[in-house]
DNA sequence: ATAGCGATGTCCT
DNA sequence: GGACATCGCTATC
């Protein structure tokens, strides 16, 4: 089934982040590919959204949310992690959709690898649960952000028609071929208040705007948003 | 259950 | 310059 065309996630997060639950996202480079069936995301919003990136409008990092749909937006935070959201609707909206937690279903050896080269101890839970997990697990890095959603696999295409001009000459981070294809049916899911986000009035942005496949042991367990802490 | 903390890019002052 | 980040792991009550 080839991935979908980018007018397909030119909608509103809302009602693109249901859809891409039971989906496969893939990701490959020269190292190989890794693809895992999305088990729980989260929808962000642009201006009328105070926890989304986009919210103060655009900056160097963030540009990648107000261009079109269908691209990946890829940022690292917390000095160590890395993150993927699939950017949404029409260019301009600065809307995007959170990938939090999945099911690898290739490339398992591979994920595995990229974990065990960060951490000591071998993991104890999934693979790909919660946003961090999920970047390491793809291998997505700064240079992945932009990358579009596209048919071409790395199996199709030649290694430098897969990384067009890409900031190799750093050596270290590539860019790889991504991919994503919605489940065949629509699939049961929950929805709840999304992880980390809170700040002044706390409730007001407390949306239900995270959507979880109920029984998913990849999907991540619910922690409450930590308080920011006041002046 | 919950608190501490790592380790750094990004943005605001 | 400094606060904080769309955590995740680990240690400790």
């Amino acid at each position: 089934m080839p991935t979908p065309p980018p007018s397909w996630f030119e909608r509103d997060p809302l009602e693109l982040a249901p859809l891409l639950l039971g989906g496969v996202l893939r990701r490959a480079d020269a190292a190989g590919a890794v693809a895992l069936r999305v088990t729980e995301v989260e929808a962000y919003r642009g201006a009328d959204d105070p926890g989304a990136h986009s919210f103060r409008g655009m900056t160097q990092r963030n540009a990648t949310m107000f261009g079109p749909g269908g691209h990946v937006y890829c940022y690292f935070t917390y000095g160590m992690h890395h993150a993927v959201n699939i950017v949404a609707g029409p260019a301009g909206s600065g809307w995007g959709v959170l990938v939090r937690a999945g099911e690898v279903v290739e490339g398992r050896a591979l994920a595995l690898e990229r974990r065990s080269a960060r951490r000591a101890s071998p993991p104890t839970g999934e693979l790909a649960r919660g946003p961090g997990n999920v970047a390491q697990a793809l291998g997505a890095t700064l240079a992945d952000d932009a990358a579009p959603l596209s048919d071409a696999t790395f199996a199709d295409s030649t290694l430098s028609d897969a990384t067009p001009a890409g900031p190799s000459a750093a050596g270290s981070a590539e860019r790889g071929a991504w991919s994503f294809v919605p489940a065949a049916a629509s699939v049961p899911h929950a929805t709840g208040p999304r992880v980390g986000v809170s700040g002044p009035g706390g409730d007001a942005i407390a949306h239900p705007w995270r959507y979880w496949m109920p029984g998913e042991p990849s999907v991540s367990a619910y922690r409450p948003a930590t308080p920011r802490r006041r002046a």
